[in-house]
DNA sequence: GGTGTCTCATTTGTATGATCATTGACGAGG
DNA sequence: CCTCGTCAATGATCATACAAATGAGACACC
């Protein structure tokens, strides 16, 4: 009964459970209860709970074998950069400790893909960039649009590297922008000083200064981490 | 009939599936057969081929909705860190456009890195680090203990970083570690440069030097891409 | 009595078939 | 040509069955 009836069931159980491992309800190394007792627990057949617990076992939060029940792996070994673990993490705010991590794996990846970004973006690379731009500094629009905006400005750098790898990267910290984003701007608008490195990266990036653009994102992340605080 | 008897159908029909898709069997774009009609083809039912399809599309590599039947998604949509993806991908040789994508990505991300691991590691990290050198530079042990230590040595620097984002990422690049460590050692021993350039980080690290340990870093790359051709 | 081994029951792993909901393509009819 | 109903295919869930693995207790032996 406890399961919010709106939506899928698997999903919904997946999502309780997942977030009760990440926020600490279940220490890690503690074993799960058995399969039957959560499937009374949260009235759903044997199949459904295991498809639930497939996918977090998926995003590396529990592994466990024949007998001995599922137990909660480390948090080292946890799929961090998972979009749902990194919604239950985040779920009921974001903590500084964790937007510090976020911000900092960001700021070893987005310049350096802004550096190979300004060596190869196409003319459709450099017009989506600049689109992006146009909407971040037009100010038009709720809330949502403009963290849209900005997350999509970021992937658009992504893209223009051209290396998929690369590119499947940025979507994976796709969710952690927006998070990250939402809560930068749940208090104040971008400030002035950020809306003009955006533009100091795509005007550096286009002109394939690649340095430059690096330097600028690197200035970019270290004020965005600021303003979070 | 061409599902190996020995071991579990539903990842059997999966890695089949799957390498079909990553080498290129079907399109982006296409629509695969029913579901039905690759119930028969695999001899599966239906449960354990949505099983299948279930995790393929975890990956990033299908999508589809009722009646639409299953499409193919883009490569860009591709989970490329999957390490199942990143093994059907290599599967046959890894082929030199995607080592230079792989090895772009590391050349982003393991230099910075080595700056976050020069400044925080604790003294097991820098005697977790030390240890793999040494066991590198043994020069004992076969190829495949080689490669796992070789893997350990930059795994042990992810670590190093305390960033449990990073040490994550670390973790998802560790198939396309092994692949690419196998490879470049199945032709040859890892040469004197390399195994020097190792010492170099792991010393810079020790001491604290993040920048030259990023330096050294970069140039273990730029030389180990060039060992793989 | 203590210890090593063996068997068994419990729990997870894997797979099947059935049932109902949902959705979107396709064609009948206006 | 547009609209709408039909229906086939996927989506989701369930009840069930069997296999595999392992912890725990029974049992024999020293």
């Amino acid at each position: 009964m406890p399961v919010r009836s709106g939506g899928k069931l698997c999903s919904a159980v997946t999502a309780e459970l997942g977030q009760q491992i990440v926020t600490g309800a279940f220490a890690p190394g503690d074993a799960l209860p058995t399969e039957t007792a959560l499937c009374e627990q949260f009235g759903v057949s044997r199949t459904t709970l295991r498809e639930a617990v497939m996918r977090l076992h998926g995003k590396g939060l529990l592994d466990g074998g024949p007998r001995t029940g599922m137990k909660v792996l480390p948090v080292l070994k946890w799929n961090q950069l998972d979009g749902d673990v990194l919604r239950w993490r985040a779920a009921g705010g974001m903590d500084p400790e964790f937007a510090d991590q976020l911000y900092e794996v960001r700021g070893c990846i987005e310049p350096q893909a802004c550096r190979l970004a300004a060596e190869r973006a196409s003319q459709d690379d450099l017009r989506q960039i600049r689109d992006m731009f146009e909407v971040l500094a037009s100010d038009a629009g709720d809330v949502v649009s403009h963290v849209a905006a900005d997350v999509a400005f970021h992937l658009a750098i992504f893209s223009a590297t051209h290396n998929p790898i690369l590119i499947s990267l940025g979507g994976s910290i796709r969710t952690g922008l927006e998070l990250a984003f939402r809560q930068s701007q749940q208090r104040q608008r971008m400030s002035r000083a950020e809306l003009k490195l955006h533009g100091h990266i795509a005007h550096a990036i286009e002109a394939g200064h690649g340095d430059a653009a690096a330097v600028a994102m690197t200035l970019l992340l270290e004020q965005s981490r600021l303003a979070l605080t």
